[in-house]
DNA sequence: CTGAAAGCGCTTACAG
DNA sequence: CTGAAAGCGCTTACAG
């Protein structure tokens, strides 16, 4: 069966390629006689016509594609509903989301230039050679940010500040001497070492003592030696910010693995909220974010991105917020 | 700038534009001068030439991305290091994954007439209508299966083969009084009563009582709540099969709840190993899939719909395996 | 071994 | 208000 094209309708409804094309996309400042829109429109419904998106592209020389391109960490789950806001979203627009990971860092530039997507969306930086590449190809582009930015084009949600919340809450249940749990895989860096800088500014501003850093990994064996390492000073650690809720998971089982009472005796607070925190032992004390916001936000980037004249939303206020829980 | 071309490679190097197709396609059957094929090839590396992925497509009616069908359910780690796997597998030959979420049930008819996906790869069934257009519109179609499935474009993973292989584990450890926890999530019912089922079944085979299914959402209460009624009976209930590791987590904090030791009162088993598991309290023990052997069969599954002569690969003999921990 | 030409399906100046 | 025609970039019969 081969494919219903704008030809077939043309002939089927008896006008020319010109005024279907016209009623389909409804041109804007094209007057159609109404009887003819219907006659059109029905002979396309009749016919089960659906345009071609590759000639589309062609002609256009843009796709109704939007690129998104992660970075080479573990997605998780909240990267996941991201993506998921994020498509569902973009495709009341009738775009496309094209995820696309970035292992191996190659260049993007064979990827972009065969899809020639509408817009490039990044959830981390890009490299250097791409940024300028896509620019001079006049492809728009659009990210998140890790820090605070002045472009407008770049949703941030900043790192730091998600380290100084958990520190400002820790230190509202009275802790004073804190830790801080990094993740063991360096692709995290980006994040983790924003996100402590954020607990270490923290720290220095309430006059605390600088947070003791040590990596865990997703074990108990590796969450009980930082244990071990933060409880051995003179003046022990009593709370503990993590990178997120999985390494928290890991410092609960390595405090338990001590003997220790949580929170009596220690304290932690993780980041995602993912939904093992809620049913840890003890229920786990977390930040959550906004991901539905932060989704709408980009969506909204893109579609601006694409139109100029559609403004970026405010941004939400709430973008995150502690879920006090049994662990602190 | 203007996009480069494969005529200006032509004008440039000073062969035609068939000349220029056959040396950058290594179009077979075709013999082409060694010093022709050279130049041709450096003066595209010079320009920076790359392929319209758009006119391609529209020239041979098919594009070189992979439409893959995720079903309404939560994505989750799993899905997640498949849908990994699956684009750098793909990659490698040239194919872009690109991954849409089938929320909303809507047909996927608008999609893949408008992408022209060379394969569409279904992770949950289709509905009947789409599969019969597709098949019509000479699309192929590959899958993944949740029952033993004759097809060899189709990767079964028998869910209800992970079932049995709980109650097996649970058995060996001298349990005979199971019990089942359901997830409260309509959504997964397609897994979740297969592998229900194939507890059922096993438990049968071993002349054990029938299991007792609780619905169990993500929090203590409701956890709590099965665990009561699994213990309440004259003869209760010591180990429970959970849906998956997230289920079996919560079930751990609901045996807790009721001061219940893990495993002598009740012992629990996952399915996923999620990295929460293995930091749990206590430790779970959990079935473990092959994840990585699933993507590279899927992705030799989607290369042999596309091009006949290679037949998908034998199947691996470990598709999944019990992670003995604390838990059982 | 290489080239001129047609056509994939679409949109949009340009005429009428 | 509607139509004939060109062209987006590619591949592939068909000639030479």
């Amino acid at each position: 069966m081969p494919r219903v094209t704008s030809a077939d309708v043309a002939r089927e409804s008896g006008f020319s390629r010109t005024t279907v094309s016209y009623v389909l996309n409804a041109t804007p400042g094209v007057v159609i006689t109404e009887t003819t829109r219907q006659r059109v429109l029905e002979t396309a419904e009749r016919l089960g016509y659906t345009p071609s998106a590759a000639a589309r592209t062609l002609r256009s020389g843009r796709s109704d594609l939007v690129l998104l391109v992660l970075p080479d960490w573990t997605v998780g789950p909240v990267i996941d509903a991201l993506i998921d806001h994020l498509t569902a979203a973009l495709a009341e627009h009738g775009l496309s989301v094209l995820v696309h990971v970035n292992r191996s860092g190659r260049p993007l530039a064979a990827l972009w230039r065969a899809v020639t997507p509408c817009v490039v969306l990044g959830l981390g930086p890009f490299a250097e050679a791409d940024a300028r590449a896509m620019k001079q190809a006049g492809i728009p582009v659009a990210g998140t940010a890790l820090d605070e930015d002045p472009h407008p084009e770049i949703f941030a949600v900043p790192q730091a500040s998600i380290g100084a919340l958990q520190v400002a809450h820790l230190v509202e249940r009275g802790h004073r001497v804190l830790a801080y749990a990094a993740p063991s895989d360096d692709r995290l860096a980006a994040f983790a070492d924003r996100r402590l800088a954020g607990v270490r500014a923290q720290c220095a501003e309430l006059g605390l003592p600088a947070p003791l850093v040590e990596r865990v990994s997703l074990d108990v064996e590796s969450a009980s030696a930082a244990v071990a390492a933060w409880r051995s000073g003179d003046d022990p650690v009593t709370a503990v910010a993590a990178y997120n809720d999985e390494v928290a998971l890991a410092v609960l089982a390595g405090v338990r693995a001590h003997g220790l009472a949580i929170p009596a005796d220690v304290a932690v607070i993780g980041v995602d909220d993912i939904p093992a925190a809620r049913v840890a032992a003890p229920a786990l004390t977390t930040v959550w974010q906004a991901i539905d916001a932060q989704a709408d936000y980009l969506a909204a980037t893109v579609l601006a991105a694409l139109d100029g004249s559609s403004e970026p939303p405010a941004r939400t206020a709430d973008v995150f917020h502690v879920v006090a829980r049994a662990s602190t």
